[in-house]
RNA sequence: GGGAGCAUAGCUCAGCUGGGAGAGCAUCUGCCUUACAAGCAGAGGGUCAUAGGUUCGAGCCCUAUUGUUCCCACCA
């Protein structure tokens, strides 16, 4: 580490040093240790085939901070991270790769595609996690992970045997929504609905037995080949006689009947609803309820069968056109609305979703959300912001059975096994087996589990269940877990029920909830807009400090907040202040033996830094401690900017000047506030806070791992912050009343203080003469002076002979306008006092307050009275 | 059709359990005062969306309204 600071802020220059510093000596690792407490966050793990975005920025940042602030408590704090093998997208990119070279998965075969997965895996595997890095994210490489690896594996197959003997899981012919790209089902949570124009097709059944024609209305003209009936509301008057009756159905010529099912409405179109059981979550209900048979219209990737010849291998879009063209000729078609409306798609590949009925298997969801639900009811588990929980419930409560099942090859493959021969089923652990019945080899199951399936067990694989570890009796369950709220449905539920039913306790005990980074108009960032930030630019450009403060800023839990290139400017100023602030001690110090520890001796400057940093330190830790990273930052800011750079280090300069106890206490207070300022700085700023550290006096190998700064009675001054208030309301009342008179700085003015405790402007004359542009202090109890400017504060009247700069008239003005505000002031507080329900029903302390702004006020009117006076 | 969030200075947003409204940026004025012009010192700017209510006292709590964003939902 280097003992001096360059001239300028360049993150550049030693972020990268101080991490790989970090992370050889191990300060990222947790070990279970009973001596301290334990704090574990589980990092939601990103894809393999993922680039860091704003997204993993935030997510990581606020993580990185609750996991310092907490290690610097002193608590055991693992961070574990680890990546997700992301089946749909990184099967995506095997078979792009491939499709380029010209071959298929189903020409080199499962063991050849998965050789090649992993070996995509090995390659670009690790680029996020070296992305995560670049943020000073202090995770426990060590004990990274990847839901794949054979920890995750173990417990994927421990789950799903458990949950299928508990009859938990099951395999079943239903409907799902199936993406025609990626040639897999897909879960419910993984549709996106978009609104679309369509058109609304308005079409005529006859009668079988020629008596007529009934009239309905459809979105998907195609589907029609699967049409199994069509149906009416029982209720409806209309239709009621028609009900039994066959119609023919347009270009097939298959007779289908007429049903009456309460899920047609009447009001709505004709209400009269064709009815085609394979191609829609709705229809395929009813045709349960009425036994209709399924006919299955698209292959795979959605076109159509050769069941119908005229129209075999024309997909979706194609095969409408051409059945809306056939149904013309056929005088079927009555007429063509625009019509916009709801369609499902592939959240991966926006696709659209073909609602398919095939065999999948199934978690039966309603036994496993019924503690979920209840472990955020009675508190055990607790989102921060609160509202977040009804989202939550909102989901449990209306959950359906999740499809788990995947036509897919990267991915945990389902550890169930048929028998070819007989039909048998084994479900196992093992990884073969050999049927009960007929005692041949069985045939696993050739698909894949949802990757959510061992997101889900994340925080428990992770510490190494199903075996019971001594990390599992430790850490879990994990203190909080840090997410979006887009991830609720997906991954937070899911989380909560595994946890609960494989573990028995929830796997955290907080769930802090953070929004979107939206570009600057607040639009969401996309790769389709174009208008995503890359992080690893803007580190490039500013540094990670300054990214992290960025991303923590204004932030408040649950809220989506806009990235814009003037609030990394501000983050990177602040960074410069701070640089700056320490490169201003060390010209003090370095010709010094400075010790990093209070004098025993404190001026009251002294006392007023120390006492103000303790409250910083009291009230940044209650807001720590309550998620409030972004008021908590935001406190550590004004500290560091306004009262130690702004007035403290203003304040010393002087002293630092003269020879003595005096200068150097002064330096040993500055280094001490310096480095304490740094310590609550270090969860959010890792980088500049550990460099600056290294550069000043201390002990101890890195600030990650010094104590987080403690509030202390001992520290607490408020004698002293009040004497400063006092010196430091005149100094500010001189610079505004010379800045209002337009007097440059360098025109210097004899200063004339008034006030009843003449001992505290005494011991502040030197601050005047350097802060408010005294050329000459004098302190007293009273003064008369005639033809002087007169600037009225609570605590002094304070004179400046400058008549000759001055407009006699504008100044009675001036004084006037003053005195009408004062009087103002103190009727406000007096109607307060004057008032007997509030006299009756406010707090002694409010009274207090109030009785003493009154008396303040009218003093001070006084003394403008007196001032006007003078000036006639 | 349900549910939730948001509405505070020109812009972006804070505002903890109710005690006379804050920051950053932008604007204006004056300063190169040797840590920092990525800076210093000042200034202007807000009926806290609207209307009621509770309270001694409301940006904060309650009700309604308007605008806005998001989530969910089987109107073919």
């Amino acid at each position: 580490m280097s003992k001096e600071l360059a001239k300028a802020y360049n993150p550049s220059e030693f972020e990268d040093r101080i991490y790989q510093f970090w992370e050889k000596s191990g300060f990222f690792h947790a070990e279970v240790d009973n001596t301290k407490k334990p704090y574990s966050i589980m990092m939601p793990p990103p894809n393999i085939t993922g680039q860091l975005h704003m997204g993993h920025a935030l997510d990581n940042t606020l993580q990185d901070i609750l996991i310092r602030f907490k290690r610097m408590q002193g608590y055991s704090a693992l961070w574990l991270p680890g990546t997700d093998h992301a089946s749909i997208a990184t099967e995506a990119k095997i078979v792009e790769a491939m499709r380029k070279e010209g071959v298929t998965k189903e020409e080199i075969g499962r063991k050849k595609f998965l050789e090649r997965a992993w070996n995509w895996k090995a390659e670009y595997g690790g680029r996020i996690v070296k992305q995560l890095r670049k943020m000073g994210s202090s995770a426990d490489w060590e004990r990274e992970r990847f839901t794949m690896d054979e920890g995750c594996n173990k417990a994927v197959k421990n789950v799903f045997v458990r949950l299928y003997d508990k009859g938990l899981i099951y395999r079943g012919e239903r409907i799902i929504n199936w993406c025609p790209h990626c040639l897999t089902s897909i879960s419910d949570a993984e549709v996106e609905y978009e609104e679309q124009a369509g058109h609304f097709w308005h079409l005529r059944y006859p009668l079988a037995d020629g008596s007529g024609y009934i009239n309905l209305a459809t979105t998907r003209p195609e589907t029609l080949l699967g049409d199994t009936a069509v149906a009416v509301n029982p209720k409806d008057e209309r239709y009621k006689a028609l009900v039994g009756k066959m119609l023919i159905l347009p270009i097939v010529h298959r007779e289908i009947p007429i049903v009456a099912d309460e899920y047609v409405e009447m009001d709505f179109g004709t209400g009269v609803v064709k009815i085609t059981p394979a191609h829609d979550p709705n229809d395929f209900e009813v045709g349960l309820r009425h036994q209709l048979p399924v006919i299955n219209v698209m292959t795979d990737d959605a076109k159509i069968t050769s069941d119908y010849p005229q129209y075999a291998g024309m997909d979706r879009y194609e095969a409408r056109k051409a059945i809306v063209a056939d149904l013309e000729k056929e005088g079927a078609l009555v007429k063509i609305e625009d019509y916009t409306h709801n369609v499902g798609t592939c959240y991966r590949c926006s696709t659209t979703v073909e609602p398919r009925v095939s065999k999948q298997w199934f978690v039966k969801m309603k036994p496993l959300a019924g503690p979920a639900i209840d472990a955020v009811k009675n508190g055990d588990t607790q989102f921060v912001p609160p509202h977040f929980e009804k989202t939550y419930f909102h989901w449990l409560e209306n959950i359906r059975d999740w499809c788990i099942s995947r036509q897919l090859w990267w991915g945990h493959q389902i550890p169930a096994f048929y028998c070819d021969d007989c039909g048998e089923t084994v479900v196992t652990k093992e990884n073969e087996a050999n049927c009960p019945k007929c005692g041949k080899p069985m045939r696993q199951d050739p698909d894949t589990l949802d990757t959510w399936f061992s997101s889900a067990l994340w925080p428990f694989s992770t510490l190494g269940w199903p075996d019971h570890t001594p990390e599992l009796d430790y850490f879990y369950p994990t203190s909080v877990l840090v997410t979006g709220y887009d991830i609720i449905p997906f991954w937070v539920m899911r989380m909560m029920f595994s946890g609960l039913e494989h573990v028995g306790k929830v796997p955290f005990g907080k769930v802090l909830i953070h929004g979107l980074v939206r570009d600057a108009q607040g639009r969401k960032m996309s790769k389709s807009l174009g208008n995503g930030i890359d992080p690893l630019e803007v580190i490039d450009q500013f540094g990670a400090d300054a990214l992290r403060l960025t991303l923590v800023t204004g932030n408040a839990p649950g809220n989506d907040m806009r990235y814009s290139e003037e609030k990394i400017t501000a983050s990177r100023n602040f960074a410069n202040k701070l640089w700056n602030a320490a490169r201003f001690i060390h010209m003090n110090i370095d010709d010094y033996d400075v010790k990093n520890e209070l004098p025993d001796k404190l001026a009251a400057e002294d006392k007023w830094i120390v006492s103000t940093l303790n409250t910083v330190i009291q009230e940044v830790t209650e807001n720590l401690e309550k998620y409030e990273l972004g008021v908590a930052v935001q406190k550590l800011y004004d500290f560091i900017w306004d009262c130690l750079c702004d007035w403290y280090i203003e304040l010393t300069k002087s002293r630092l000047q003269s020879e003595g106890n005096s200068a150097q206490n002064a330096r040993q207070v500055l280094v001490w506030v310096m480095t304490q300022s740094l310590k609550l700085l270090h969860p959010f700023m890792p980088f500049i806070t550990e460099e600056i550290w290294q550069s000043m006096p201390h002990s101890g190998e890195t600030i990650m791992l010094e104590e987080y700064p403690v509030y202390t009675e001992e520290h607490s001054f408020p004698e002293a912050e009040k004497q400063m208030n006092m010196i430091m309301d005149a100094i500010k009342a001189i610079r505004n009343r010379r800045s209002e008179m337009n007097v440059p700085p360098s025109r210097k003015a004899k200063v004339f203080i008034a006030a009843k405790d003449t001992v505290t402007f005494q011991n502040g004359r030197l601050f005047f003469s350097r802060l408010a542009s005294a050329s000459e202090v004098n302190v007293a109890e009273s003064y008369d002076i005639d033809g002087a400017v007169t600037i009225v504060t609570a605590d002094a009247k304070i004179y400046i002979p400058m008549d000759e700069l001055v407009d006699k008239d504008a100044e009675l003005k001036r004084l006037n306008k003053e005195l009408e505000t004062a009087q103002k002031d103190l009727m406000f507080n007096e109607k307060k006092l004057n008032n007997q329900g509030f006299m009756a029903k406010a707090p002694e302390k409010v009274v207090a307050e109030v009785k003493a702004n009154a008396a303040k006020f009218a003093e001070k009117i006084e003394m403008i009275k007196a001032a006007i006076d003078a000036l006639k």
